[in-house]
DNA sequence: TAAAATGATTGACCTAAATCAATTAGGCTT
DNA sequence: AAGCCTAATTGATTTAGGTCAATCATTTTA
């Protein structure tokens, strides 16, 4: 069933009696994307928060000069959305792409709202996902500030076993905030070290 | 009264009950930590979560190369700990440190944990707590990738309006990820801008 | 299968920021 | 006031990574 991926993340989390989980998923939507198509685009008042069941994407900004920033990418069992928007209820800045045809549940705004009063395992649920995206960001911070370009790849290597392969170099680049061809020569190195 | 500045923090997060706040503010014990000294060091095993009532602290994490790393400035009004060790039960990497005489208040991990079964409007406070900080961690990531010191000064000075003049320069170098030396030639050239 | 995109790699060159080494400027002590 | 820390600044030099421009490799599409 559509759910399942979500009921099992849910109950490695917290524990959620069988009405609790039904109460979620009646709220749920499932929402199908293609390849290259968008969830969401800047200028939108954000109602939906995606869970992912299978697939993969990216989300990032456009800065001032028009450079894109990719600040997460998703695949199954990832969470993703524009918090910034959806919490603070300002039009969002962020895109989200489809980088493989995807399936993803969505949960509106009031929804979860609802959710929350009446089943408050959820804010727990909700509270323990997003402290360890914090945990996960912060480490992200470290990795950015003070690390060369090969030691970043490693890294994201190490925390992303399962998207390398799925996103091309250039966007994993990208998301470490160097160059395509600085990512390439990083790479070359420690394909040179791993051979000697 | 000493609680004052956390109920008043609480209550512009969620609506909690007088006898809510009470519960919480009665599992509170008080810090006080002198300039220089330090309120965790590593390989400890983290119990407490920290208010900051009165007071400046930074918190970081020396890397391989022995190179400190601050993750974190607190002042007035902000929480602080090493969320990683106390969520996931592992010994700590961080230390947190005074930079001024300064007061918190310490709540307990396993307090916390009763607080939230028995007051669940505190697991609320603590989801919004997090998403706040996840956001505002995600606009540093964006900072440091892909900006230059000039920009990325600029962007402290405005996330951080309290904090400026209470840090010396080289402990904002370290949180931005920059020598002191192209520190203080950044903040020479914004200088020369301002006056012409 | 040819042609056309798309992505990865390589080379030459340039620039922002790091590093190294003094020097200067303020606070605090005594 | 003299000396002593600590922090900030400045100059000279080096370097990692960016940028620009081609070339190569690989999928996709016609």
């Amino acid at each position: 069933m559509i759910h399942q991926p979500l009921i099992q993340h849910i109950n490695d989390q917290v524990k959620a009696s069988p009405e609790d989980l039904l109460l979620f998923t009646s709220k749920l939507r499932e929402v199908a994307v293609a390849k290259g198509k968008f969830v969401l685009r800047p200028n939108t008042y954000v109602k939906h928060e995606y869970f992912v069941v299978e697939g993969c994407l990216s989300a990032y900004y456009l800065d001032q000069k028009g450079n894109k920033n990719i600040v997460q990418f998703a695949i199954e069992n990832w969470w993703l959305g524009d918090f910034d928007a959806f919490y603070n209820g300002v039009p969002s800045k962020l895109y989200i792409e489809a980088l493989e045809d995807s399936t993803l549940l969505a949960i509106n705004q009031d929804d979860l709202q609802i959710l929350f009063q009446e089943a408050p395992i959820f804010e727990r649920y909700f509270r323990l996902l997003v402290t360890s995206a914090f945990i996960s960001q912060r480490k992200r911070i470290l990795s950015s500030l003070g690390k060369s370009v090969k030691e970043r790849y490693l890294e994201f290597c190490e925390s992303y076993p399962n998207i390398n392969g799925r996103v091309p170099n250039y966007q994993i680049a990208n998301y470490l905030g160097v160059s395509a061809e600085s990512l390439s020569r990083a790479r070359k190195k420690l394909r040179e070290l791993k051979k000697a």
